[in-house]
DNA sequence: TTCTCTGCAAATGCTTTGCAGAGGC
DNA sequence: GCCTCTGCAAAGCATTTGCAGAGAA
């Protein structure tokens, strides 16, 4: 109660400056280990509980936003302009779409809620994807 | 190679129709864990491991739909026909939009996916958190 | 000193898996 | 018998947390 501030500062350690400069303009929504993963090669001086803390200062911080379209795992994507996103069922990679698109809801059909953001997802075949099936290497289709 | 057909058959055991009596026409979305809690009241021989298993295989069959909405774990849903949600950070409920709602991408920024299914999810908050809201619980949103 | 951040390791929480026994055809 | 399904317990992963030491102000 009668404390004074806290947590108010976001000191630039080099691991996070490495974890920011990882993330700064990548399109492959990383999940923590694949951060983790790249910035172990040029800085071995990192750990995994560091990478999920920076995370977290990071959403926090409205640097990152956290997706949960993938069951397995978090992915982060470090455009936080509001986005959507294309993923490909065979490879799940996701892919951002960033022209401007409106999505909105008929408010008669909202429950009453009042609607702070609108997230689509649009489930498909990427191009590299449906080169291989059409070479025949089957249906490997996941969902 | 050679084997003969397998995995072909539903069998309908008493816990099965336990998990599917309780999963029809459920709007709440509930986690396994909520499942296998209410599944239990009524059945008391039923495990966890099973409740998973057979949630796997209701979702082979397309009897129910795995949402990924929360990152903390899996929804299931009985409604297969195709529809979106509506989503409160506040008490993180979940709402289906049953109404018919199109929802299209310009081809021109689809990356040459072949979009096969779409999801929106609307993010607000519901009437009942508004209440609260506005009783001066505070504020307690979440995301 | 004081405070945050870090690495390590342990812990947690959700989900999956191995296995022996039960039950149906 | 043969095959699937089940419960239990153990294992598996992703993620979080506890804690002592390091480092900056």
């Amino acid at each position: 109660m009668g404390q004074p501030q806290r947590d108010k500062s976001f000191k630039l350690t080099p691991q996070r400056a490495a974890i920011m400069s990882y993330l700064e303009g990548n399109m492959s929504h990383p999940s923590a280990e694949d951060i983790y993963a790249a910035v172990l090669e040029k800085y071995p001086m990192v750990s995994l509980a560091t990478v999920y803390n920076t995370l977290e200062v990071l959403k926090q911080l409205g640097k990152v936003i956290e997706l949960n379209i993938d069951g397995e795992r978090k992915h982060f994507d470090p455009e936080t302009v509001p986005h959507h996103h294309l993923i490909c069922t065979m490879c799940k990679k996701i892919v951002n779409i960033q022209t401007e698109f409106d999505l909105e809801v008929p408010t008669e059909i909202t429950k009453g809620f009042s609607i702070h953001s609108r997230h689509a997802n649009f489930y498909g075949v990427c191009p590299e994807c449906k080169k291989s099936e059409e070479k025949g290497m089957g249906e490997q289709r996941v969902a």
